[in-house]
DNA sequence: TCCATTCTTGAACAAACATACCATAACTCC
DNA sequence: GGAGTTATGGTATGTTTGTTCAAGAATGGA
């Protein structure tokens, strides 16, 4: 019918997904897009329509982070393990980095969310993956007597996906000196859970 | 000696503050600050060097609210009243808003922080002066007996303070039909410190 | 009254911005 | 092997960006 694609969809949406993740809505420009993606300008216009239109498919593509997240907590082992692991791994992850990104949807929450209802929407999806998968392995450290089982899961998960939030603005200005009160937080955070 | 100012510093820098505050670091032109403040480009450029500057100030300016709600901690009543009150102020404030724009540090943690080390340093002021009051406030319930003193004071106050962010950040995409969800997790956060 | 100094205003600046457009190229189907 | 269709890459466009500058205005001291 017509000339196809030449580009990988998949390479140019991550690097999109990265170069948002990295700068942010308004940080991110049209030349930056360009160049992260090595298309040319009409290209990247034709496929996407706009930055927009970009931003919502880097958006849908941070999804496959939440669920990695969530395979994460479904590893084997007890319960309050997984959710240990899952936190210092959002701790780490910044803590370590030359360059803080923190998390694309979080930020999002923060930058956008509040003035499009649109990207409202993509982020509420996405912390509903994670919540889920929280509320998922808080059950099942129920069933396994680790956890309380007097109040509902959840309500725990959402306990627990706002610590994950709050540890995601801390580590923004958190230094490697702040490792060990972090990691304090997120003790209190799981003793919380097995002493309801 | 010289032509002194016409402008009121404290009703510009509160202009500027909010205007930062409402539209975000990048989301807020030069254009922006003249209209909110009503001075002139010269002026403001003048008195404050450049945006950075008056970004800067805004900051300091916004730690006065760090300062009212360690004001509010402080009322008389059981400590833990005190910290439910700070947690659905933070809540209510944002979902009975027409405009969203959370907490001036949260945000300006997110968007900005991680690239500029002067702003860092400002928001871990700002979020110092509240984790300070929160630990004076925890410290007070130990002393009463509404809290186990198992835990100090200062790793609770984190932990607290962590819930606090989280909440700032849920809020963003919330609607008033979550409220019962998010006073649900406050709850959960209180519990926490009775039954440390 | 005049001078030195600082403030105010608004125009002017280049650079960067998001987006529109246009020829050209590559493909499929008839 | 055209015809029709879509992708490509680059240029153009008009706007907005943060910042600078020059000229005038208001003050206190001499």
């Amino acid at each position: 019918m017509a000339r196809p694609r030449e580009f990988d969809e998949d390479r140019v949406l991550d690097a999109v997904m990265e170069i948002f993740w990295r700068k942010g809505y308004e940080g991110t420009s049209a030349q930056d897009l360009v160049d992260a993606t090595g298309l040319g300008r009409g290209s990247l216009y034709a496929a996407y329509t706009n930055k927009d239109g970009l931003f919502e498919q880097a958006l849908l593509r941070y999804h496959r982070r939440a669920q990695g997240h969530v395979e994460q907590l479904r590893k084997p082992g007890p319960a309050i393990e997984r959710l240990r692991e899952l936190m210092l791994d959002v701790v780490n992850a910044d803590l370590r980095a030359v360059e803080k990104r923190g998390c694309l949807a979080t930020n999002t929450a923060i930058e956008v969310a509040a003035r499009d209802q649109r990207v409202a929407d993509l982020v509420r999806q996405n912390f509903a993956i994670l919540t889920r998968g929280i509320a998922e392995t808080i059950r099942r450290g129920q069933d396994d007597e680790e956890f309380s089982a007097d109040v509902d899961a959840e309500t725990l998960a959402l306990f627990v996906f706002n610590a994950v939030q709050g540890l995601r603005v801390l580590t923004r200005t958190a230094t490697v000196k702040d490792r060990h009160r972090l990691s304090a937080v997120i003790e209190q955070t799981l003793a919380a859970l097995r002493q309801v």
